[in-house]
DNA sequence: TTGAAAGCGCTAACAT
DNA sequence: ATGTTAGCGCTTTCAA
């Protein structure tokens, strides 16, 4: 029922090497066969099958990507620049979420494996043995984005985290503020969530104002912001300024301070992290860390795309694998203010 | 050096067809024989070759999912619905993104089919004559969520948009609001942009008061909520409701709103449509119509590998291929108030 | 129950 | 420059 390149031959009075050849041009036709060939195409509509094609060829031109959570936008935002590149540069995109979950995330690697995906971009906050191993035997090029990873020729596109949480705590130091308290990532997240905090902590305690009562945990959603800043405004002493491991949780902590008639920033200044885009959009709108989200997913797709090319010319260069950490910057919006010391 | 199954059956000592029939249970095997193939798979760590099960079965278990923008929260969530129903039902999904061009969703479909895609979900907002003509030649089971489509055989999953505008509008109209603004998105937007006008148009009508001097086009995003608010602001009859297209919209007039001192609600209510989680965020939070994302996606899903796996036994029923239609509700918050009459 | 062999649709080495 | 043919790795008739 579906056409292929056997009856392509055949209409055209040549053989299926030849029509195959015109369809690569990879190698010379005669011009009038090529014509007579390119006719019978366009006429039929035939496209040549791809499975077919990737099994002879052992390529598909696929790249798998892992992911934790499609709804969160800091990692779809990722995707989008992901997809993007690889659109432009003709390979398709197969995706999988992890629901946060390594098993998952291993089963998924072996079945894109299996379905011959050409390379792997992983965003994960945790590597463990097991998924090590899974990785190492992997064979083809993977990009980490995101969290560290110890393995050789997996490069990790980054963001200086502990830098960035530094300048930010900084910049709440500068303001003259003494109590600044944290609304860290929880305790598990041993990656970007504790670089964040370390940030934090080595500004203050470079100023001799750290103080591990006004670290609180919280796991990254509106409501946990919301609620361990409650708490926070039911202590006895209340800082001036908050620093959030993310933006999120920044606007939980946003709105409890609105609800309980503390005016940001005059009262209580607020620093979000990743610039998501209702940190620009609140009202009061909100100071944060601004991460180039889109930028990473381009950088690792562009990467992945070099390795998976140059792996076939053998040209690797020996920087392809290494791991790439990207710009940062402080937004500074309404949510954040001086106060007099 | 990728172990294929003609090595599993030489080191068991069988045929190869015995071991695709313990890899398949398709066919009783000797239990002895059974265990012994099983034994050198383990051992080797075999996976089949996805690939050229695939191009053998003519089937791949993945399924194409084609999208305009992924990075629009809206269309990230319906995904995130589709990806995990995708995923508990072990199949794979292949995904791209169109940035709203009709060529490039065309190209898309076509690749996808080459590569052997099972099924295709479309989010689009516009089908015209030529995408009609590529879907209709498709010849595998295809779902579209939102947009209207006449071709016979293809499921729409939607809301009714018309009746939540209408809904919304009734509800701004009994809180005794005689000057209803609306800012629709833009008239290019033939499907939902259209209806959703048309549900407003019809309860304003109805109750006598439609005025289309206070509706404006925007095209979607915050930074037209926020600049058509500025227009109507310098209007000279302000009105004392708005009923925006979409959140993001209403954010945009939202913060316009409050940036001009306005006071929400006390002296304008604003009313959103899509019910995205800054909605519930903001301060004040935003009355809204809830829409059903993660739902739309799942139906969508489900739907279409019933259409897939029946279409294999020829068990399809006839209302397999009806539209559905999804609940959607008010969801009301602290943005819309009564006033006085 | 098992194995041999044909075939899925394409590419590429080898011959001509 | 073109055709013949042997794979790519798997499933599935067909015979035994």
């Amino acid at each position: 029922m579906k056409i292929t390149i056997n009856e392509i031959a055949k209409k055209a009075g040549v053989s299926k090497a030849t029509v195959s050849r015109v369809l690569n041009n990879s190698k010379p036709v005669n011009e009038s066969l090529r014509k007579r060939v390119l006719q019978v195409i366009e006429e039929t509509n035939f496209r040549p099958n791809a499975l077919a094609r990737g099994l002879s060829l052992q390529k598909t031109r696929v790249i798998g990507v892992i992911i934790p959570d499609l709804s969160n936008p800091v990692f779809s935002r990722i995707i989008a620049g992901i997809e993007s590149y690889t659109r432009a540069h003709d390979y398709s995109l197969m995706i999988t979420a992890t629901d946060y979950d390594i098993s998952t995330e291993i089963k998924h690697i072996n079945l894109f494996r299996d379905k011959g995906v050409e390379g792997l971009i992983l965003l994960t906050d945790d590597v463990n043995q097991k998924l090590s191993e899974v990785l190492g035997d992997f064979s083809k090029p993977i990009i980490m984005i995101g969290s560290d990873c110890d393995l050789e020729k997996i490069p990790v596109i980054k963001i200086d985290n502990m830098k960035a949480a530094y300048e930010a705590t900084q910049y709440l130091i500068n303001l003259n503020h003494k109590r600044i308290a944290m609304i860290r990532g929880p305790l598990t997240d041993r990656f970007s969530g504790n670089l964040r905090f370390e940030g934090y902590k080595k500004a203050l305690v470079e100023s001799g104002i750290y103080d591990e009562n006004l670290v609180k945990e919280g796991k990254y959603s509106f409501e946990h912001g919301y609620q361990t800043m409650t708490h926070l405004l039911a202590g006895s002493k209340i800082p001036t300024a908050i620093f959030c491991a993310n933006d999120v949780m920044a606007v939980g902590a946003l709105k409890c301070a609105l609800d309980n008639d503390l005016n940001v920033p005059e009262e209580l200044s607020i620093m979000g992290f990743d610039d998501i885009e209702i940190a620009k959009i609140y009202t009061p709108s909100l100071s944060s860390v601004h991460q180039p989200f889109e930028a990473k997913g381009e950088r690792a797709i562009a990467k992945l795309i070099h390795m998976i090319e140059s792996e076939a010319d053998e040209t690797i260069s020996e920087c392809a694998f290494e791991d790439e950490v990207l710009e940062h910057r402080l937004i500074i919006r309404q949510s954040t203010k001086r106060i007099k010391s």
